[in-house]
DNA sequence: AACTTAAGCAACCTTTCGGTTGCATTTATT
DNA sequence: AATAAATGCAACCGAAAGGTTGCTTAAGTT
């Protein structure tokens, strides 16, 4: 069984992945300290959050997961990184559902004045 | 208190709301169908899923409280649509969001440059 | 008036989610 | 060698999510 994955027609099941792990305002948290560009261990993104250390390395878990950020490992810790890969994703999965509302508006409209 | 809340800074909350509303696959092929710019009623959007009329029920009240559908009742039945405006501002989150991480990526690139 | 269709409401069930605590392990530090 | 720091793993917990069934109500049909 094969499958086509371009980034113009992104898989259903890849998008839901990647907007669920957007649905919650931790991981928003997290992502948007990740956007410095720089990796950070756990322990430090977890500094501020008023949560544990464990509940902050799910999120990250889900994050990885759904290709927003990526992980490596130095010396004793984990540091995680900001991945672009599932925010485009995300982005291609609205151009295109938006671009066929456009297309059926469109569509709409001509059928209309065609009166 | 006063919140500003236009399109160029999309609300956290809201921006999570609406990801997550996004984050089911039967959402998001309840929001394909409903692209063809015109109202379904619930039984007709129920049909071919597999699911129970108040399963989708359900749903549908979700995106509605995302901003992602309309409702609007026609005698018996409540029928919905496609709303634009949940799309536009997970899409405007996403695209502040990427300048972010360029600028970062910019000023880091500077950074090293400058040795 | 009788019947059918479209929905809403509410209770209930199971699984997943977000979070915690406790303990073992690995990698610095002193 | 002994101690401290950063994690991973696993069990456990309460709340929310995704679904179902049953019953009521409102609006069309015949």
């Amino acid at each position: 069984m094969s499958q086509v994955n371009n980034v113009y027609s992104p898989m259903p099941d890849d998008a839901a992945i990647i907007f669920a792990a957007l649905g919650d305002n931790t991981r928003l948290n997290l992502l948007a300290r990740l956007r410095d560009g720089q990796s950070h261990a756990i322990v430090e993104l977890t500094d501020g959050t008023g949560l544990t250390r464990q509940a902050i390395s799910k999120h990250l878990h889900v994050l990885e997961n759904a290709g927003l950020v990526l992980s490596e490992k130095s010396g004793r810790e984990s540091r995680y990184l900001f991945d672009a890969g599932g925010f485009q994703k995300a982005q291609a999965y609205l151009d295109v559902a938006s671009a066929q509302w456009d297309a059926a508006l469109l569509r709409l409209k001509d059928f209309i004045e065609e009166t």
